[in-house]
RNA sequence: GGGCAAGUGGCGGAAUUGGUAUACGCGCUGGUCUUAGAAACCAGUGCCGCAAGGCUUAAGAGUUCGAGUCUCUUCUUGCCCA
């Protein structure tokens, strides 16, 4: 027998049209399987083999049962690591993307995915952003797309604004620059007209993780509450305030506004207030900062009436943790029910009084409470559930006209301006007289210019010399462009749709052929990207069903699953640098030492693989060495798919072993000389058997359970073995081989394919058919006092008293019923039964 | 601080959804083969016990003929939001 020879194997069905395509244009069913796209870093990782070998089990399992699947791949090739690339290289964005998109295309191949790469998209590509412009207008053109100046996370080292996640501790993440607020004209994505609808159609989102959909729910973060109108006590001027908590109001010790509250313009002269606005400057915007930051206040010295307690009045601040992009700009503060109000008026010996109690009676409050009970102290209110309190306080305002009831989203509009070379240029343009119109769709794209100096400080495309001037084509003015780029963000909101029609010229997407393959069957992708990505493209499928009559798609992944990360160990030396794995020999699971010197290393927890750890394997070399079905195998079998899962190169090599075993079954079971008396009662026991892991294994893919069908693998494999002696025929055992090698199609296609065609399979791109009829072996554990004492096989639907027989002559089971009466049988046909003494 | 998950051998994990707990893999131990190693193959591997048997799914209680699974309390860990 000769030894299985991987690379050969896998060279020759890579290149096989059969064994690597799953589109079915016979099929009336279609299947769209889709990854997450990848970012075209350089080298392939451990994450995207995770991620497209279980988008190819289903693409090929979905073929291989009759459906015509669309299973694309294509690039997020804009982004800031390519301009940070280019300026350490000195190799243009453009060039570093598409020299990594080509290894990394190689890369994928070598992994065996049954990708149809006619479908490539690259969204660096003026053939994709060209449309993306043309979305961006129509957007603009349905109310979608508006200009406003807000504040931002303005990192003043790069110059450049921070997306929240991008700004830790109040520090830019790359610059390490403490981050300032800046108020900034930018382009936005009316995301917050649909906050209803996004929210809404969750519950409709049957195939998603529970998980993901309640992250998105907080994202968007309906609240309900009510804004109130406070009089100022010196001047006759409102403050309107928004609350949740109206319940609350007869605790309330005092208003605050934000620093950017129309009333400040009366404050703006004054020195301390100017210095008190640049330390809220400094603050940042996200929530956490707010939460973490001092709480500071500048006493306006002016004071508001309590809207319910006459000849009560509240001393007013501007204070720092109160934005003006939420609600109203301004709150009022019951600090003995929320922390920031309590830590604000401890600073500002402000009046702590407490409205609602718990049982615990009222002492003295070391922090606020923010739990339920009984509002007190409260007049009308006195009481009352919490909840109660706020429909009865709300509707007191109401019928007192001093405010309304209001639902507030914490969800806010998608800024997209980026201050960046590679990305897609917004195709607006400003005229002489200060308006802002799109550029004629004619005039598309809007391509970047090649020659750019990416050294200059701030923005690239406003630094370059001429490429912003240009003329609005209708009239003929002078014009200049915009020279913000969109966030990547944008780019991946769309690109599913693209892949339904990637060479239209047209227009973004064929209708006929959205409308045919959306929505997404199966999306699949990590769970970093459970709020913002899935988000936006749920926003843009509903902004382009909202002016595009032709398509009707409201949601764009049906189902939706999210894999675990790959984590694997991490090294260090002596000196504290990190090591790679390959650098270091491990003598036990927690000694190793360095290769090059054999000084000790010290052996970190497993932790999700990234460059800066340097605790990555790199999937090529894994797959020259075990082959790229060993890698699939490995990373398919070790953990639940939504797990993390512990990179083992043990693992990998003993994949690598198993499948050796399956070939050379094959092998034997080809060359195997036909038993002399053949016994029909073995092959037909054989045959229910096989039946049973056929339908195991068919139920653990459907389900993702992929762990459990390679376990089930194993376990059939080691069957098979032992009947080869049995006196079963030939052709049944080939017949049966075969349907289990294709079951093997979705895990190891080259493997599978290869022993396919050894075995002469006729029909090898067809799903067994599974003979659910004929799984008849049963086990029934019986038990005593329902404790477990034996388990017999017995034939389908046995009555209780032919069990009875078994069970009294039985020498294992007898002993307990000796001297004994039976009190009561709990009988389980098929499962059970118990037996009371 | 709030919300949501989850706790099963030395490790990753399985359990037909209330009916055989520890499948399968890794690791480990012993054996065969080999000059030796590697590979391959065979056997063993939750705990206590010589055995019969008993105990065991983070801890404790409850429901049930029967609980890893359902309910409650406590502890621990992870994730998200703050």
């Amino acid at each position: 027998m000769e030894r299985y020879n991987f690379l050969n194997v896998e060279k020759k069905w890579r290149k096989n049209k059969l064994a690597q395509s799953v589109a079915n244009k016979k099929s009336k069913k279609k299947y769209y399987c889709l990854e997450m796209f990848p970012y075209p870093s350089g080298r392939i990782h451990m994450g995207h083999v995770r991620n497209y070998t279980i988008g190819d089990v289903i693409a090929r399992y979905k073929f291989l049962n009759d459906f015509n699947v669309l299973h694309p791949m294509g690039w997020d090739a804009f982004g800031l690591p390519a301009e940070n690339a280019s300026k350490l290289n000195n190799l243009h964005p453009k060039d570093w993307t598409n020299k990594n998109i080509t290894i990394m295309k190689d890369q994928l191949k070598m992994l065996g995915l049954s990708i149809d790469w006619d479908f490539e998209i690259s969204t660096c590509d003026k053939n994709y952003y060209k449309h993306q412009q043309e979305l961006f207008i129509d957007f603009y053109n349905s109310g979608l797309v508006s200009r406003k100046e807000t504040y931002v996370n303005w990192d003043p080292v790069e110059k450049t604004v921070l997306a929240n996640e991008q700004v830790i501790n109040g520090k830019g993440w790359r610059s390490n620059a403490t981050v300032q607020r800046k108020k900034l004209s930018q382009w936005f994505f009316n995301i917050t007209k649909f906050s209803n609808e996004l929210l809404d159609a969750l519950d409709k989102l049957h195939g998603w993780p529970e998980k993901v959909k309640l992250m998105q729910k907080n994202w968007i973060g309906k609240s309900f509450g009510c804004e109130i109108n406070f009089d100022i006590t010196q001047n006759k001027n409102k403050i309107t305030v928004f609350t949740t908590r109206p319940d609350t109001i007869f605790g309330a010790s005092f208003l605050a506004l934000s620093v950017d509250h129309p009333l400040s313009k009366s404050f703006v002269d004054k020195d301390d207030f100017k210095k008190f606005k640049e330390k809220c400057d400094k603050t940042g915007t996200t929530e956490e900062a707010l939460a973490n930051a001092e709480k500071l206040g500048y006493k306006t010295g002016l004071e508001a009436n309590h809207p319910f307690l006459e000849n009560k009045t509240i001393p007013i601040f501007f204070a720092n943790f109160v934005l003006m992009d939420y609600g109203t700009g301004a709150i009022f503060g019951c600090p003995a029910h929320d922390q920031r109000d309590f830590d604000f008026a401890k600073k500002y010996d402000l009046k702590i009084t407490r409205v609602v109690s718990d049982e615990k009676g009222d002492k003295e409050l070391q922090e606020a409470f923010t739990g339920e009970g009984k509002i007190i102290n409260s007049e009308f209110l006195n009481g009352l559930e919490i909840n109660k309190a706020k429909e009865r306080v709300i509707d007191t305002i109401e019928k007192n006209r001093l405010g309304t009831r209001k639902t507030l989203f914490r969800l806010k509009d998608w800024g997209v301006s980026r201050q960046r070379y590679w990305g897609c240029p917004i195709p607006m343009i400003y005229l002489e007289d200060g308006s802002v119109v799109p550029v004629d769709k004619s005039e598309l794209p809007v391509e970047l210019p090649e020659d750019i100096d990416l050294n200059s400080a701030g923005n690239p495309l406003d630094a370059h010399p001429t490429w912003k001037n240009t003329i609005q084509k209708t009239t003929g003015k002078r014009a200049t462009r915009e020279t913000d780029t969109l966030d990547t963000f944008v780019d991946s909101s769309w690109y599913f749709l693209r892949f339904c029609s990637p060479k239209f010229s047209k227009s973004a997407f064929d209708e006929k052929e959205v409308n045919y393959w959306m929505p997404v069957d199966q999306y699949i992708g990590g769970i970093e990207h459970a709020i913002l990505h899935l988000l936006y493209s749920r926003f843009f499928t509903k902004g382009i069903n909202s002016f595009n009559k032709k398509i009707n798609i409201s949601e764009p992944f049906k189902n939706l699953f999210t894999q675990g990360m790959v984590c694997h160990e991490s090294y260090k030396d002596d000196q504290g640098n990190w090591l790679y794995p390959d650098e270091i020999e491990k003598i036990n699971s927690q000694n190793a030492i360095k290769k090059s010197d054999k000084s000790k290393v010290t052996i970190g927890p497993p932790e999700s693989m990234s460059k800066s750890k340097k605790n990555t394997v790199d999937p090529e070399v894994m797959i020259n060495q075990y082959g790229a079905d060993a890698v699939r195998w490995f990373i398919l079998s070790d953990s639940p798919p939504e797990k993390d899962i512990l990179w083992s190169d043990t693992g990998v090599s003993s994949a690598n072993k198993f499948l050796q075993k399956i070939w050379n079954l094959n092998f034997s079971i080809i060359n195997r000389k036909e038993p002399k008396n053949i016994n029909g009662e073995d092959e037909k026991k054989f045959s229910s058997k096989i039946n049973y892991y056929l339908n195991k294994i068919d139920l653990a893919i459907k389900e993702f359970k992929f762990n459990v069908a390679i376990a089930n693998f194993y376990e059939v494999y080691k069957f098979f073995k032992d009947q080869i002696e049995n006196k079963i025929k030939n052709k049944i055992l080939i017949d049966n081989l075969t349907k289990i090698m294709k079951l093997l199609i979705p895990f190891t296609p080259h493997l599978a394919y290869e022993c396919l065609e050894n075995l002469k399979c006729k029909t090898v791109n067809k799903w067994p058919e599974i003979k659910r009829d004929i799984i008849s072996e049963i086990k029934l554990a019986v038990q005593v006092n329902g404790r477990t004492r034996d388990i017999i096989s017995i034939d389908e639907n046995l009555l209780e008293k032919d069990i009875n027989n078994i069970v009294f002559n039985n020498t294992k089971t007898k002993k307990y019923f000796e001297n004994k009466q039976i009190k009561r049988t709990i009988f389980i046909k098929n499962k059970i039964i118990n037996y009371l003494l």
